[in-house]
DNA sequence: TGTCTTATGACAGTAACTCTCAAAAGATGG
DNA sequence: CCATCTTTTGAGAGTTACTGTCATAAGACA
């Protein structure tokens, strides 16, 4: 009775991810994830030129050579062109692989860190142009926090589940809410200086700040 | 060459505090002032009654008697309805009354949690309706970080003012930053069961969990 | 009273979506 | 290679949030 998995991925599931697990794609899915591509590129040129108010979703879509209905069915909003986060599951993988019997808050640092050294290496460029578009644009910056939201929950659940905690455990949430907001204020930081520095370094810096502030 | 100050303030900056500060108001201001009140008055009626999607602006303002032009002139986003947030000058005055020598943190402590007290104390009912809105609506979530934010950024200045700290000092913005998280989590926490319980405690709570955390 | 300022409403326009439907193009079995 | 079935696409119409302009109405003030 249980609702039939669909036979192909809508569109808007694609990340690159999943395009460098799943080897052999037929030509449907290559295309669509070409389609992804050139919508994307086609956008990020014009935001690039003429900023994010001034390029229409009609004008981003004809650039892109295809209809505007196609458009949202790749990308349901036009702040999903920027946002698409890949990382949690990079960051649930590296948090399951702790020690069980580990802090949670190192448990944390490790998941956190390392994952975003990687995210850095492989698309640090990319990253830059989008955090720049992040902090400028209030309606991308609005939308991003949901995604932090979603990541919170994603660390909170596997977090309670291991020690045996509620997943509403106030404690729990509060902790890896700061967090999550210290590492968020370094890449803020990092973006602010044009990418000098090491992304995961500031975040280290800015976990011992709020270390010691809250000792003493 | 600088320009001359509008004579009259336009209706959104209108607030409940100012209102009460504000003794002798002209029929002018009480009119608009109405007028504010008797669109979210329409506006909340609506809200619970078929939800926040199936509600227009369009019928809010019919609701409420005037046009929609006139609707944008005293809210200019739907969301505004709900966020309008008038914390910011208790708080920025709470931490200014703060003896410099104090740590920072303490000070945090000392500028939020009796704040809140107050908020909760005088307008309880109508914060916890709003938090509903405002966890089930992504889009005012969304912009309800924007004030967020300016609350950060509100805290920063000052600190980095009374410490000699640059505003752009990571630590001070992580530290910050993982307070409000922190806060934040609590209040969440509060209305998510139905404001059972003193805010301000919740809050304590989160702090002292975040504490230890970081702590070890 | 008359004048000056401000608030309002009517109206037209834009841009981000949503929905529906028919046509085009890839997949599949013979 | 053909026929059929499924998925992707584009066209078009509709909705809603929001912006800008302008004439008019209503409060302030001398």
């Amino acid at each position: 009775m249980t609702p039939a998995p669909p036979k192909s991925m809508d569109p808007r599931a694609a990340t690159d991810l999943e395009e460098l697990l799943s080897a052999p794609l037929g030509l449907r899915e290559r295309k669509k994830l070409k389609t992804r591509r050139a919508i994307r590129a086609a956008a990020f040129r014009l935001f690039a030129a003429q900023g994010w108010d001034a390029t229409t979703v009609d004008r981003i879509a004809a650039e892109a050579d295809v209809s505007p209905s196609t458009f949202f069915r790749y990308f349901p909003t036009k702040e999903d062109l920027v946002i698409t986060d890949d990382y949690d599951p990079v960051m649930e993988a590296a948090l399951r692989a702790r020690p069980p019997d580990e802090s949670v808050m190192e448990s944390l640092r490790q998941a956190i860190l390392p994952s975003l050294r990687r995210i850095i290496g492989s698309e640090g460029d990319d990253m830059l142009l989008r955090m720049r578009l992040l902090n400028e644009v209030p309606a991308i910056r609005s939308r991003s926090t949901l995604e932090m939201i979603r990541s919170r929950d994603m660390l909170v659940t596997v977090l309670a589940e291991r020690t045996g905690r509620p997943a509403g455990d106030l404690g729990l949430r509060a902790l890896v809410s700061a967090v999550l907001a210290a590492c968020s204020e370094a890449v803020d930081y990092w973006s602010a200086n044009d990418g000098r520095g090491n992304v995961a370094d500031l975040c280290e810096q800015a976990l011992n700040a709020v270390a010691e502030g809250f000792s003493g």
